[in-house]
DNA sequence: CATGAATGAGCTTTCATTCAT
DNA sequence: GATGAATGAAAGCTCATTCAT
């Protein structure tokens, strides 16, 4: 007698999302050309066939990769943020910090940041994308506030997710990089 | 009609560069293994074979490459600059407007830094490099002097590097990249 | 409640004849490498692995499927046929009608048929087949009572077969085809 | 010096017959799924990746085969054929005639009717094919004139073009098939 | 020298077979 | 016994490399 539906559906959902995960470093680290399948599949500790019963192909995998690493948990939080009747300078202060705790508790969010920024390099406007113009909201206003250096909005937003980029790439490769603190973030800004 | 033979050797330098040249782009955007012989043969106007009349194989000229990625002359200029009996403000200053100019001017350095950077991050040890070293030594001089912000001087190295090699690797994108300004590289380390 | 050892056996003996029969219309139609172990498991409405529990391999249910399509059955009734006095007329009226009756009753008789003569047409030579040699022998009869059109009588069994084959392979594709009548299988043999 | 543009547009034509002609026997004898990439190429004497120069799949070798595979020669001549003030029989005799020197002088016809008959079989209604209607039309004339048995027209084109295929696919296997006569075509139709 | 068609090693993908449940 | 997810051998396919022209 099989396992029941739900525990057979469930196992599958595992699978599914550990591909998912333990793929998304390797496709962060080495791109899409220099990740092979079988690489992929011994780090996984699975069959090569197994990653075909989930994906349809090489190419799938990676773009469901490419789309999960949307980033709309900081998006949502730069939303409301936003909206608080704080200043600026928390409010730069609060996402820096929650960028540095995530950065060294999760893993993943390395990997999201750097395939996301990835993904927006090979767009043709980066500077269209919500994350940049929320950040360069709380920007103008921090602005006006005077606690933010003088420039193009979106042009800081863009130096701001640049740097956390560039931290969390380095994260991928390197296992002793030091923690990314706030300061270096929000001194990016500061006026 | 035959040529001389240095008019001869001369076409073969120049060939020889030009593959060099074009291939570099390529690489810098896609990586290794996004990058296709065929691709690089048709993108630069000649035939596949031509290429291997210049390279023994993909690999070697993908390593020529990377090595000709060096940046010996920026850290050339960081260690004069560094013997100079100038302030380390004025040294920043020279070294970033130094960059912007480069950068704005010469399509190639961008595809240097970008390359040298992506060498270094496969690197165990990023902050063995001699431009971070030398570069630290002027962070030292200005934190002396109070003129940079205080904080591990390779860190700060590596933030100001980590910030041309984003702006390079952005221009490698898109076309319409603002120019850099040297103000917003120095102000990374400004105190 | 555990069934007794005889209803046991005789459930078995049932799901292997379910599967013979059941994939043989797929391997008479499709061939052995068009045919997919998933479609056939689907096909009968078992699982794939059920498959593996009453043969070892596809080759093996493959083989089984073939050696069955041996049609012994004609094979004897020719044999008893031949022997009787009557004109090879009435003998190949008879043998036409048998086969035209199957036809239409037995599904599983045109399966058999189209694989037999697939057996046949790779072999070296198709005429050594006693199912040929029986049928030429009742040719030759009727060729000497006038009845049979003259020619070599291996070639005209041939011909008989052959058609009867064709007419089979035609009712495994097509659900609407006319019942095959006596009068074509024997107007190829009349004089 | 490469070669002019004509020769070589020449070789690659000659080459993209070769592989569809040495590959088309394949098909008609093995069918799709027992036919090989490998096992193809090593048979035409070219590298597998050849293959791949000229059809992007193996799938798409297989439909430009099938595709080929009309048998517009033979409709056409039974239209011309069809029309001139003959009698049937005399259009019967012709049209046999045709098929049996074409069977016996060009390899590739046998390829072509096979294939094109498998293509037929798989279709929902093989009577509407053209060859069956032009063969029907003549049929009809000669039920008139009394030379042809009575019955269903398409019945009786389907027995004749049947036994074409029949013929046609034993050669495939058999390189010592008897040639097929025109008479035995003929008694097909006669009354 | 330059070319691009041809090659085959090595990749991606499929599918017969196994096996934990 | 029955299942279907997991496996990996073998098939399809790509692309770095070679070579005849």
């Amino acid at each position: 007698m099989p396992k029941t539906k739900e525990q057979c559906q469930k196992m599958r959902d595992d699978m599914r999302v550990k591909i998912l995960k333990m793929s998304s470093l390797y496709f962060a680290r080495y791109g899409f050309g220099d990740t092979k399948i079988s690489d992929l599949a011994k780090h996984i500790g699975i069959g090569q066939g197994t990653i075909y019963l989930y994906f349809k192909s090489k190419e799938e995998l990676f773009d469901e990769i490419r789309n999960n690493a949307d980033n709309k948990d900081d998006l949502m939080k730069l939303k409301v943020l936003s909206k608080l009747p704080v200043s600026a300078k928390t409010k730069i202060d609060k996402i820096s910090n929650e960028i540095c705790k995530k950065l060294s508790e999760d893993e993943e969010y390395a990997v999201k940041i750097t395939l996301l920024t990835q993904v927006l390099l090979e767009k043709e406007d980066m500077y269209s994308d919500d994350l940049y113009k929320e950040m360069a909201k709380i920007i103008r206003q921090g602005q006006k506030e005077g606690s933010v250096v003088k420039g193009d909005a979106l042009y800081l937003a863009d130096l701001y997710w640049g740097n956390v980029y560039l931290y969390a790439l380095k994260g991928l490769f390197s296992a002793t990089l030091k923690p990314l603190k706030k300061d270096t973030l929000n001194r990016l800004l500061e006026a």
